[in-house]
DNA sequence: CTGTATCCGCGTGGATACTG
DNA sequence: CAGTATCCACGCGGATACAG
């Protein structure tokens, strides 16, 4: 990555360009915990999200490998979503991220009280 | 965090959020790899940074309490930047993050060739 | 139900010029 | 040397309407 200079190319940048997309860790948080999901109910779940946004989100994580998307051509059509094992191997360490982001945010909470 | 719908204040969106502004991961990784440095030093390995957004970056990364400003009120002042000990904790997290990007591109990678 | 197609407003990054 | 001050252009997210 050193000699990496331009940042648009380099692998881990563009992974967090992807998970910085708005709704994009919740989404990810979501199909995690929740299991496999259909489109309607993600978007349920997430009352503020347009459609366009939600499906923009999708494709692009569907292109990065981390969801699988399940067409099933009835009428009306059943789409649904899940996590591949990308997306679990990637949990594991944005927990890490997760746990530092908290502990972090109490310390600063108590550096706060006591000044 | 499957209780906090907002993710505008999720703390690891924050963060996220932080990491994602253009070139903050390599300011980080300049620091931890070539040690402390001056404003100067740190634009000159960043040629096509401009001084706004560096001064902008160096300042968020600041707030967040993941770098130290060291000012020296001499003619002409001298200011030079470090990690503080909280960024050297999210760098074990970050080496996470950059394997498995990298790990991801040459799976791709492989796939491609052998399509 | 699961999306596309538009349009729009705002924030962010980049370029340039200037200052203590 | 280490920034600030403007201005601009572009992309992205959000809202709305419509379609297969």
């Amino acid at each position: 990555m050193a000699d990496e200079h331009d940042h648009q190319s380099c692998p881990m940048d563009s992974l967090l360009r992807l998970l910085m997309g708005s709704w994009t860790t919740y989404i990810l948080w979501l199909l995690g915990s929740e299991g496999t999901l259909r489109f309607g109910q993600l978007k349920a779940l997430m009352p503020k999200i347009s459609s366009k946004v939600l499906t923009e989100r999708l494709r692009h994580l569907e292109r990065a490998g981390l969801v699988h998307r399940d067409y099933r051509p009835t009428i009306p059509p059943a789409v649904s979503y899940s996590l591949t094992e990308r997306a679990h191997e990637l949990r594991e360490v944005l927990q890490g991220l997760n746990e530092i982001a908290l502990r972090w945010q109490k310390e600063d909470e108590q550096r706060a009280l006591s000044a």
